[in-house]
DNA sequence: GCCAACGTTGGC
DNA sequence: GCCAACGTTGGC
């Protein structure tokens, strides 16, 4: 099992959404970035996932989501009146793809980005807290994840 | 293949 | 709203 984190700007999609769908589950469109889209294709059901809250008051870590679908074409790349079209996309040959995610957990807090600063020396090498960083789906280590879980008990 | 122009991301 | 950092586009 591995683990990531997904960036979303909570007012387009937040955790709250995810954790109130219905379905129980949504699939993790709109993503137009070859390196995320590569690390989204690379997961496997049961993988956890932490969910980012970014372009927000408190950026940070919100909760856990776990991979219930691999990755398939991202249908919204073929909708003219999607915000998220690409012409370039040819549903013979798509060239987005997305996965299924559900709910797992809501953290009691946020651990925000600041947060995750201070810690940075624990942290290692992290893909968030690269310089200009933009990704908004990247790898998280075992013991990053174990790390950042520490986090809440503080 | 180079690189300027442009659009987007995302923290602040 | 600002703007730095970055990815993509397209002319040459």
């Amino acid at each position: 099992m591995a683990y990531w984190l997904m960036k979303s700007e909570p007012n387009e999609y937040s955790i709250d959404d995810l954790q109130h769908d219905p379905k129980g589950w949504e699939h993790w469109d709109g993503v137009r970035n070859y390196q995320a889209r590569n690390f989204m294709r690379e997961m496997k059901v049961g993988d956890r996932v932490f969910f980012y809250h970014s372009n927000t008051e408190v950026p940070g870590i919100v909760g856990i989501a776990e991979v219930c679908r691999e990755a398939y074409p991202d249908h919204t790349a073929f909708d003219p009146d999607d915000k998220h079209y690409d012409p370039k996309s040819d549903p013979d040959k798509p060239r987005w793809f997305m996965v299924d995610v559900r709910f797992v957990e809501k953290f009691p807090r946020t651990v925000s980005l600041k947060a995750l600063k201070d810690h940075a020396e624990a942290l290692g090498d992290f893909a968030l807290l690269r310089k200009g960083n933009r990704l908004s789906v990247m790898p998280v280590s075992e013991a990053q994840w174990q790390a950042i879980l520490e986090l809440l008990k503080d």
